[in-house]
RNA sequence: GGGCGAUUAGCUCAGCUGGCUAGAGCGCACGCUUCACACGCGUGAGGUCACAGGUUCGAGUCCUGUAUCGCCCACCA
């Protein structure tokens, strides 16, 4: 190693304590230096990749993200270790709605120029859309340094030469290529529809961007007059029932269920629309609800029978709409705001109504409670019950989402070749019996084998694809990528057909080759629009109307050059941009280079796994599945791991937008990143949330306190943005959530306060505790003479051999079934309970002498097995000890257990366990040392005797035994400060001793024993062990259980029985002589 | 409304296809500055496994129901 302050010299080097501080900078620097995450498509070795999920550019990351990005470098660390060719491809998203509103926020917070002011100077001609998304590019600069630092200081082994955005230029090339095949195939499509318009933003969601929320709200019932067709009113009145009243000036129908006996009659008949004087029919359609009082139903309960049918402003409206053809009519600009100009039909002249006038302009909320009012006026509002019921709100304004009718592009994403092919691509075995047709479909099935763990959330895959709707993907904002598409609309008949088209009947507008190789469609796609609909030009020509008609032409291209050729013939690029989720989509291929077909794509995809949480598994795994399906033919990644999610010490889900994210950062400040990494590791189990209760740091003295929570908006828990400690001192700081929710400002007197969690101690302990094991180890290797080869092993080398051996195959099983938890917690108490509180006591009275040769061997081999299985977790420490260890002991290994060297832990090979070294008589054996260890232990204690007071020992054993005890004995003897006075058959129990028992003779500890204390404690056993023998008696006096249950099973009850019998007969043996 | 998951020691959590005298870490009690480690060592106390039924020789583990909590999905009359 060329580094001189990662290595250590000696053992002598490696200070008392493990201090993170002091230590992870030079780490990560001899790794770089290394350049040991680097990874080439031409190296050998089986692929092994990963790419991270993208975190997005709006935040610097949290603890979520910490155990996401923990459990990936687990997994990349040791399939590197295991000689794969291993790749872990970083990168971030650009997340388009959320940054582009965090940025404008944080601008308009700032008394900056924000979005509003750069969409006039758009408007204007002035450039503001580039000007504006400079301002967000700084912002992502900002946070994808920061998100890299802090992956980094996390330890993350990412090829960082790769790091991605999806918003570079690669990725963009792959977005164009991407939305052009698409496009091509005919899988894009405009449309208008109603879409989740969030009216803060002013731009559409998707549907997983809107979130449900339960609000308290009312039904109101409003009569509307019954008339004839001209507008005779008959003096009878429907009443319908809405929560949104402000939406009836959009009504273009009534409905009833034409079951609905009482009312079905009204079918036919009209009612003239308030206010808006608009005459709309009376229609039957079984999508009303018949009301009902007694209903379990609480729309059935809440209904009137009448419903007010608006198509432009609610989905089901616009369903019956489209059943029964009525007008749209929207009655809303694009702030929500009621307005006549967005699609009012100006037949109704609505400018001239006097009494529409005063609702125009009103906020929808304002205009709710306006028209409430109108009607209550003129005695047409019914009733208003209470009501509380769910309401879609932005995912990131907030606000409710406005049904929108409006012009946006899908994909369609139920077609066969991309939801079919989805769920043809899940493994067999985790398939749900299903009814779909794409079970059933004849449709080439490109690949299989898609699996989650853990396996539940396979059905929610499914589920998601069978009830999959068409994906809106344009969204009106401007960072993002924009929509590749140019399009341009003219009146076309056959007397301007000259100017139009050439003679093959293609339209002409200077890009002949577009139009004239038809059939070269590499860069360029052309979908016509006419009156009736998209024209398949390709098939027949276009057919050209007598009297002109309006077309539009949309053509897609890749190309920039062919962009600017379209707009100097008057087309106009679209310009919406892409859905996030689109870019994210192509992530596992456009981070290897697609489109072209790189040897890296090749290599590497598919991915070996992904490893994300489950609320993701809809919006962007199910993406990334049908993209990679359909553009590649194969699968993003084979296995799909969905770990749990962090929770603050409330239960409440650590997220950015709560404001209750603890920075990793902060962790690693207050216990190291290995601390951290290993105790995130440790928590994750297959079922479970991980609750984190979260501390704060006081940064005046430094003292870790609870912070006061308040209720914040939300209803949600959250620290109070500015704390006091202790309180009434005056020294105040601010927190975490003041800082991320903009609350608090943090000065010269009131600083930032970082966060701390004791849960993250388990992890601190477990570094040291090794730090001081290799301490103790290098202390003693260091002066170990060239080994006498002439030692042999004693029963406890043996022993820990063959238990290094079992914590290999354990952790290899562990990590290859993604159980995290039992891959750390296991390693944890092999090192902790085996290696140090056994194997290292065991091995102190030896380890300086000549004998003691072959344990010094032994115990390298174990320690240095030992940092290479915990090096994925805790790549820190486990890296610096290693470098000490080969510095004492550069040749260290035994038969089986000697894998080869390396200068760096990172790149180390992974050990292999060889079975030969399990060794059931040393297990046995050094089990039963154990068990009298324990005991000797258990009475000193109980008979307060100081551990530094000596104490005689006597076995009473048969002559055999005891030649084969001998070694146990010594060792027994050193790990409790006993001399061992006799041993033989006729070792007479003093008067004065606790008797200890084993399953080859007894001992006896020499002592004065507190006589009432030890008749409690045997009093206490036999206790126990008769109810223990009653209920072995029990099971075995039943003559189903002897003759049901399993041979072994019985003989092991027996064999239970007969223990309890004997020991209750030496313990009432023992009470009997107190 | 549909789906998924959770409910085990004071706290945070393990307990795979039923065999447990139910475990771990923290916390707690007692004793130890034992020459790697007091971020330690040793010993111990602490649980009718949410509740009610059922299946079984046997249930923390399987089934049914109830309650509470969490998450995901769902077209706001």
């Amino acid at each position: 190693m060329s580094d001189s302050t990662a290595a250590s010299k000696n053992a002598a080097d490696l200070p008392p304590k493990y201090v993170p501080a002091d230590v992870e900078p030079a780490i990560t620097q001899a790794w770089e230096q290394a350049n040991a995450y680097a990874a080439d498509a031409s190296g050998g070795g089986d692929p092994f990749a990963i790419c991270i999920p993208p975190p997005n550019v709006t935040a610097a990351l949290h603890l979520g993200h910490a155990l996401n990005n923990t459990l990936q470098d687990v997994l990349t660390r040791h399939a590197r270790m295991a000689g794969k060719n291993a790749v872990w491809l970083p990168g971030t998203d650009h997340a388009g709605i959320a940054t582009q509103s965090v940025v404008d926020k944080r601008l308009q917070a700032t008394g900056q120029k924000a979005l509003k002011e750069y969409k006039l100077d758009e408007a204007e001609g002035k450039g503001g859309r580039d000007a504006f998304i400079e301002k967000v590019q700084d912002w992502k600069d900002e946070y994808e340094a920061r998100i890299t630092q802090q992956l980094k200081d996390m330890g993350c082994s990412c090829d960082w030469e790769r790091q991605a955005f999806t918003m570079d230029e690669p990725r963009a090339k792959a977005v164009r290529e991407a939305f052009f095949q698409l496009f091509k195939d005919g899988l894009i499509y405009r449309g208008k529809r109603l879409v989740n318009w969030d009216p803060v933003t002013q731009t559409a969601l998707a549907d997983d961007e809107v979130e449900m929320e339960d609000i308290d709200g009312n039904f109101y019932y409003m009569k509307y007059p019954v008339c004839d067709a001209s507008g005779g009113k008959t003096g009878d009145f429907a009443t319908v029932a809405t929560t949104r009243p402000e939406t009836m000036l959009g009504d273009t129908a009534v409905a009833v269920n034409p079951d609905d006996k009482p009312r079905a009659q009204y079918i036919g008949q009209f009612v003239k629309l308030p206010i808006v004087d608009r005459v709309i029919p009376i229609i039957g359609d079984d999508y009303v609800v018949i009301p009902d009082e007694d209903s379990d139903d609480s729309k059935a309960r809440m209904a009137s029978g009448f419903l007010k049918v608006t198509p432009a402003h609610d989905p089901n409206d616009y369903d019956i709409g489209q059943r029964h053809d009525l007008p749209i009519i929207n009655v809303m600009a694009p702030d929500a705001s009621i307005s006549i100009t967005h699609g009012w039909p100006t037949e109704e002249n609505p400018e001239a109504n006097e009494t529409l006038k005063p609702f125009v302009g009103l906020s929808r909320e304002d205009a709710r409670k306006v028209i409430v009012r109108w009607f209550k006026d003129n005695d047409l509002l019914a009733e208003v019950k209470p009501y509380r019921h769910a309401v879609g709100h932005s995912y990131r304004s907030h606000v409710p989402v406005e049904p929108y009718y409006s012009d946006q592009w899908y994909l369609k994403v139920t077609d066969d070749k991309l939801k079919g092919a989805a769920l043809r691509a899940m493994d067999e075995s985790q398939r749900q019996p299903s009814e779909d047709a794409a079970f059933n479909s004849n449709a080439d099935t490109q690949a299989t084998g898609l699996k989650f763990t853990p396996e539940r959330y396979a059905k929610t895959f499914q589920t998601w694809h069978e009830n999959i709707r068409d994906w809106c993907i344009s969204r009106q904002l401007w960072w993002g990528h924009r929509i590749p598409v140019w399009s341009k609309s003219l009146q076309v008949s056959q007397s301007n057909a000259a100017e139009v088209f050439d003679e093959a009947g293609f339209y002409v507008i200077g890009l002949d080759h577009i139009f004239q190789h038809g059939e070269d469609w590499k860069e360029t796609a052309i979908t016509i629009v006419g009156p009736e609909g998209i024209v398949d030009y390709k098939q027949n020509g276009l057919a050209l109307p007598a009297e002109p008609e309006q077309f539009t032409f949309f053509v897609c291209t890749t190309r920039d050059d062919m962009g600017k050729e379209l707009e100097a013939a008057g087309f106009e690029r679209d310009p919406d941009v892409l859905d996030t989720w689109f870019s994210s989509a192509l992530w596992p291929m456009s981070t290897l280079g697609w489109p072209e077909k790189t040897p890296d794509l090749d290599l590497w995809n598919p991915t070996s796994v992904l490893c994300t949480a489950r609320e993701i598994i809809t919006l962007w795994v199910s993406r990334m599945v049908m993209f990679n399906l359909y553009f590649e033919g194969r699968l993003p990644f084979k296995d799909v791991f969905i770990h749990a999610m962090i929770q603050d010490g409330h239960g409440q889900k650590m997220s950015k937008s709560l404001g209750n994210g603890v920075d990793p950062v902060d962790i690693i400040h207050s216990h190291g990143s290995d601390a951290m990494r290993y105790t995130l590791t440790s928590m994750t189990t297959q079922t479970q949330d991980v609750r984190l209760p979260v501390d704060t740091i006081d940064p005046h003295s430094g003292i870790t306190f609870t912070p006061k929570f308040i209720t914040g908006p939300g209803g949600y828990k959250v620290a109070a943005p500015t704390q006091e400690h202790p309180p009434g001192s005056g020294k105040q700081m601010v927190s975490s959530y003041g800082l991320a929710s903009g609350t608090a400002e943090p000065t010269e007197d009131m600083p930032a306060a970082r966060n701390t969690s004791e849960k993250f101690d388990i992890g601190q302990r477990f570094a040291t505790k090794l730090w001081n094991a290799t301490r103790f180890a290098l202390g003693n290797l260091a002066d170990a003479k060239p080994d006498a080869v002439n030692v042999s092993m004693s029963v406890a080398d043996r022993w820990i051999l063959s238990r290094t051996v079992r914590a290999v195959e354990a952790a290899d099983k562990h990590l290859a079934a993604y159980d995290f938890h039992n891959y750390a917690n296991g390693l944890y108490q092999f090192v902790w309970n085996e290696v140090c509180d056994w194997y290292v006591e065991a091995v102190k009275p030896v380890i300086r002498e000549p004998e003691g040769a072959k344990s010094r061997q032994v115990l390298a081999a174990v320690l240095d097995t030992s940092l290479r299985l915990l090096h994925p977790v805790m790549p820190f420490v486990t890296e610096r000890l290693w470098s000490a260890l080969s510095e004492v002991c550069p040749q260290r290994g035994v038969e089986g257990l000697d894998p080869a060297e390396n200068e760096l832990l990172v790149t180390a090979e992974w050990p292999t366990a060889d079975r030969a070294l399990i060794d059931r008589d040393a297990e046995e054996r050094f089990g039963r040392i154990q068990g009298v260890v324990g005991m000797i232990r258990e009475v000193r204690n109980g008979a307060k005797v100081s551990p530094k007071e000596s104490l005689d020992f006597s076995v009473k054993v048969s002559d055999d035994v005891a030649a084969t005890l001998r070694e146990g004995l010594a060792l027994m003897s050193a790990m409790t400060n006993t001399n061992i006075v006799a041993v033989g058959p006729d070792t007479e129990k003093p008067d004065n001793a606790a008797v200890v028992t084993a399953p080859l003779g007894e001992g006896y500890l020499h002592v004065e024993i507190d006589t009432a204390a030890e008749s409690d404690r045997l009093t206490k056993r036999k206790e126990e062990l008769e109810k223990s023998i009653k209920t072995l008696d029990g099971r075995l006096g039943n003559e189903k259980y002897t003759s049901k249950a399993p041979a072994h099973l019985v003989q092991q009850t027996r064999d239970q029985r007969a223990a309890a019998a004997a020991e209750l007969e030496r313990v009432e043996q023992q009470l009997s002589q107190l």
